[in-house]
DNA sequence: TTGTATGCGTTATCAG
DNA sequence: CTGATAACGCATACAA
């Protein structure tokens, strides 16, 4: 029993009893080529009815480029926040006739990928060296960076986490504390986020006229947390803005196990709301971000980028939330 | 500037002094034609010279099929454990020449992308609509089903994860408890772990001749975990195995909730080895899984499926962990 | 406004 | 081993 047979752009064209370029023609539907409206719907009904979907392949060889995008995800644990950030984005262009596909990266074998699937843009959630990206724009793909910003290219995601710092010091100001600290991640493979979000804080403290924070790295481990917890009680800091929940909830740890409590010894606000912020003891303090709207946003970049007439050009909708429980 | 020509296979052809047809041989070896070494040398090296890659598009094209391994996942959170397995299943099929590409799902678009793409193969974290399933291997799809068995299609990684239920049980009687309890999850997307998990537990304690155990579903809010500590406590069950760490965690937030304590009141085991289980009150006992030897054995079975030759036949390493820490 | 013809880069077949 | 040639399915310049 021979394997049914792909219907092809020439099935279509039979069944309307139109030319196989014609049918190119309405479905593509060309700017040049002016075709009856009678015609066109001829070809609509045939594709319905044979159920035609074009041959991605083909089209990719005939173009030189797929419809497909590409997301690059460093391999770091991907929580809530990021999954519904991947899934909104996915939605989102999905509805502008793009695929999107996900590779979790470690970081050498993206250039073959790039080759093989030819994709119209790659959006780079993980580090991208200069010379691979010059590649692709060299041959003509879209290339977003939201990776850091160290490499002379902007992190289109920067302003937003400028933000989310920038709510976390309002928070603490608002509650009185003046002499802050923030704990750093001791993964670099988040940088891209790190960075900006300490910058917030950084401004929030110039324009509140503090000190800038003391900047300490606390590693996901016990004694780190209790000794980092220990650090900055004994230089006065009365809160600490953590990169994230994980972190926050560490350090909510190493105050308990050093024999403080939050918010009366040192007041502790994180990032993303994640599941477990609740449970923390005490019950954390948080930012939680929309990823709706920051995937809207990162959508119409690449929309964009891609001059389609169809990327939207509104401000984007307010997207962070304070999230107030017990830590601060 | 004319955009660079892409290198074909007739350059290299050209570069090698042979004929295009012996380019594709070689690159394929053929089995049935003889192609003398050197020849497949010069070949070699002419490829190395003009840095040729074939096109992915084109091969498609012609043999209806990608080198793509598709991996759908739902849209649940990754953590470093599921991060950890995507990677090396990356990582270990890419050495045998398959790209894997994921896409996280919401459900309805899978189609549409599997035709696009052509994948070789597509490896399932997600629900599959057995329409879907059948139309892909009719089409010549090898498809692996990581998700349910409830619909009459086994779970490639069911065995795994009865192990781990059988782990936590194991520790829990090895600790002098004979009544226990299960946390489930109240999250139906990770049901293809939860219920080998489960049924591993159930094995276990048939076999060392207690009760089963008294299953009930922990929400991830403090109230929800607060009644089911009180309710265990109440039929007097002493140890509950989490379907993971999160909900352990929950659990023990509970327990602290209701004014008890583990491992006294209640001990806890969880799965996962989840980063914030060291920070927990107190620190959660539970049972680590190697992705890299899941991953091997998934490698191994997707290999085996598209009939590489290079499949593996070797018995799969030991690949979970009990981690004790102070909850049970 | 529609049809014809060509090429994108492979793989595969077949006669030498 | 080579050389020639036919698909694979689509988009597009050009002819009608």
């Amino acid at each position: 029993m021979a394997r049914a047979r792909r219907v092809t752009s020439i099935d279509v064209a039979r069944e309307a009893g139109v030319s196989q370029a014609t049918v190119s023609y309405v479905l593509n539907n060309v700017s040049h080529q002016k075709i009856a409206e009678e015609t066109r719907q001829r070809v609509f009904a045939a594709v319905r009815k044979l159920g035609y979907t074009p041959s991605a392949a083909a089209r990719t060889l005939r173009l030189g480029r797929s419809d497909i995008v590409l997301l690059l995800i460093a391999n770091i644990p991907l929580g809530s926040t990021a999954i519904e950030l991947i899934e909104h984005l996915t939605a989102d262009l999905e509805r502008h006739g793009l695929s999107v596909i996900t590779r979790i990266e470690s970081g050498r074998t993206v250039a073959s990928l790039w080759k093989d699937l030819a994709p119209a843009a790659v959006v780079s959630f993980a580090p991208l060296a200069r010379q691979h990206r010059a590649d692709m724009r060299a041959a003509g793909t879209y290339v977003v960076n939201v990776w850091g910003d160290s490499d002379g290219e902007p992190n289109v995601m920067a302003q937003g986490q400028i933000r989310v710092g920038r709510m976390q010091i309002d928070h603490l100001v608002s509650r009185g504390h003046a002499r802050v600290g923030y704990a750093a991640p001791a993964d670099a493979r988040v940088r891209a986020f790190f960075e900006p979000r300490l910058e917030g804080v950084r401004q929030g403290c110039a324009e509140h006229g503090l000190t800038p924070p003391s900047v300490r790295e606390v590693a996901l481990d016990m004694d780190a947390a209790t000794a980092a917890a220990r650090a900055w009680r004994d230089e006065d800091v009365t809160a600490v803005c953590a990169f994230n929940d994980e972190i926050a909830i560490a350090l909510l740890a190493g105050l308990r196990a050093a024999g403080l409590s939050a918010p009366g010894d040192l007041a502790v606000i994180g990032v993303d709301d994640n599941p477990m912020a609740r449970f923390a003891e005490p019950p954390l303090t948080t930012i939680d971000q929309h990823m709706g709207a920051v995937a809207a946003e990162l959508a119409d970049t690449v929309l964009a980028g891609l001059e389609r007439p169809d990327a939207r050009r509104s401000a984007p909708p307010e997207s962070t939330t304070l999230v107030i429980r017990r830590s601060a």
